[in-house]
DNA sequence: TTGTACGCGTTATCAT
DNA sequence: ATGATAACGCGTACAA
């Protein structure tokens, strides 16, 4: 900078103003310094501006995975929005782990990001005091099911699983089960058991069945679940899957064995992933928003990043039931 | 730090070493210090070690967008080969603008990062020179077809176009068309197309029309490069699209239209997404490998900022014709 | 509108 | 194995 300054006849001083708030700078000044940048090809050194001013211009994102469509169109967004205030996003993949969610909020903390934004309300209590105790804003995303840390958008996964538990009521099935992500690492699905269970036991049938499947799940795990369903329910009449790809595979394994989608067995997911109309029969399944949530929590955490505490704390992205050919 | 320092009653260069270089500290004092940094919360300054050590530790990563599954999974291996080794991975997104790629690039210098992971090896003069100057380790990814700025991973899109040509000259097909990004938006589809035209013009058949869509493409930008195809070659057998997203808005489109797929027209994409083995006729495609390109250009870049430039600098990823109903 | 002095929190270097 | 001192490159506060 220093150079720049010599090179454009004035100070550093003003060689930073220039760069960074040019209002403060004649006109013909910033034209001399911003030629010297470009004759010396002149960038800027974030960490030494990151030091001077006590803040950086960092977001940290921590989601489960960006290979699943909807974390990664939920970033895509994010990145859209912070990216257009000159702010960027530095990605943590927990892999469903609350203790590598951990770490990586220990390692973000290091770059002393403008705020967080993370997935779900479930956090290790050490994770959680580190973020409370930072009092950065803070917006956790997908789950709207509990107290968040300091504001949250997302939906509701009780509802999402009531909403299919009435639909499978509809059609007269009573013999429910579900198919999702283990408690510990999927507390989303959990959510969603809840409110299926809450849906049919409201309406005076037994609780259903509930199996915990190992985090990340494909097509395969679908089918194991499946198995698992008819093996330890044999009378079951209709499954929610906690996540297309799982439902996807069971789809695809019943028409193989002549399961007849959805008279004998129907099958819901949640997700509306692209597939989901493709196939025979079209699944039936839940549609969530992840690009919506992203910018929503993106706009909800520049606003209290610019210390506009005033709007709400919790933004509620719609879901919606998409009744297809399987339910 | 001094406080840790003060509590663990040694200087502060004793903390800093017992952070950074655990070897060079006696074990009882590394334990001492520990204990001080957890009573205290003590969190390092990321941009104060930056700055002192003239180094950071992050990557910078530039793709088009998240919001395909193929750069997301590309994606989703950077980071997590980078985040192994304690490096976080910032993202920007190009939105397939050269323009925007060399603003990312200018304001991603700032941060000083360790290196950087690009797509494609087409750039703006300006970003090219700005990224040759750095001089740091740079790779470039999705295209083989030309020289990198410093070293590459990944395949030969006109290699994939001529596999499809080849395909479709099998199945004696003559009259052919490609579908794809335009060309400067989308290099690796003009490539693509190239290879096809190459394959068809070699057998002795006329050059291959090529539509060019604006990106991004969604499954109905597919049905609007179907109808210009038939308009503008009705005669046409075969359409290669640049891919899979649209050609399965083609293909439910044939289905719709009752044009027989691949009887009257044969249909082939590339990238294989999920929905290629599903639909109906199911989508022949080129499948590649963007989970496989992504850590293995993250190992690349590893080896490279440690110094290693032993190694290749230029990686192959395969690529693979999966003939399935629809050609 | 511009310049001067100082400090941000850490690591490098050298000394002990 | 540990400590003292000097940077690192910029923004803030204040003065001119």
């Amino acid at each position: 900078m220093l150079d720049v300054a010599r090179h454009a006849g004035v100070s550093a001083q003003t060689v930073s103003r220039a760069l960074g708030r040019p209002e403060l700078v004649a006109e013909d000044t910033r034209r001399k310094v911003q030629q010297a940048v470009e004759a010396l090809g002149y960038i800027p050194n974030e960490a030494a501006r990151n030091l001077a001013s006590n803040r950086s211009r960092t977001v940290a994102v921590v989601i489960p995975t960006l290979a699943s469509s909807a974390y990664s169109a939920q970033v895509e967004q994010i990145v859209e929005v912070l990216e257009a205030e000159g702010i960027s996003v530095v990605i943590g993949n927990s892999e469903y782990s609350m203790a590598r969610e951990e770490n990586l909020v220990r390692s973000l903390m290091e770059r002393r990001p403008l705020g967080f934004i993370l997935t779900g309300i479930q956090h290790s209590a050490a994770a959680g005091e580190l973020l409370r105790n930072s009092g950065l804003p803070i917006v956790e995303t997908w789950d709207l099911d509990g107290p968040a840390l300091d504001a949250a958008v997302g939906f509701s996964n009780v509802a999402v699983g009531c909403d299919v538990g009435r639909l499978f009521l509809a059609s007269a099935k009573k013999h429910i089960a579900f198919v999702g992500g283990a408690d510990a690492q999927d507390p989303r699905a959990s959510g969603r058991y809840e409110g299926l269970a809450q849906a049919i036991t409201a309406a005076g049938f037994p609780r259903p069945l509930r199996i915990e499947l190992q985090l990340p799940m494909t097509a395969q795990d679908g089918i194991a679940g499946l198995d698992l369903v008819l093996e330890k329910a044999p009378l079951t009449e209709a499954i929610m899957f906690s996540a297309d790809s799982i439902a996807l595979g069971a789809l695809l394994e019943c028409n193989r064995r002549g399961i007849r989608v959805p008279e004998q067995l129907c099958i819901c997911g949640v997700g509306d992933y692209e597939f989901a109309p493709l196939v025979m029969p079209s699944l039936t399944t839940v549609r969530i928003f992840p690009g919506q949530m992203g910018r929503q929590a993106a706009e909800l955490l520049l606003a209290r990043i610019n210390g506009d505490r005033s709007g709400p704390t919790s933004i509620t992205i719609r879901h919606q039931l998409v009744r297809r050919g399987s339910a």
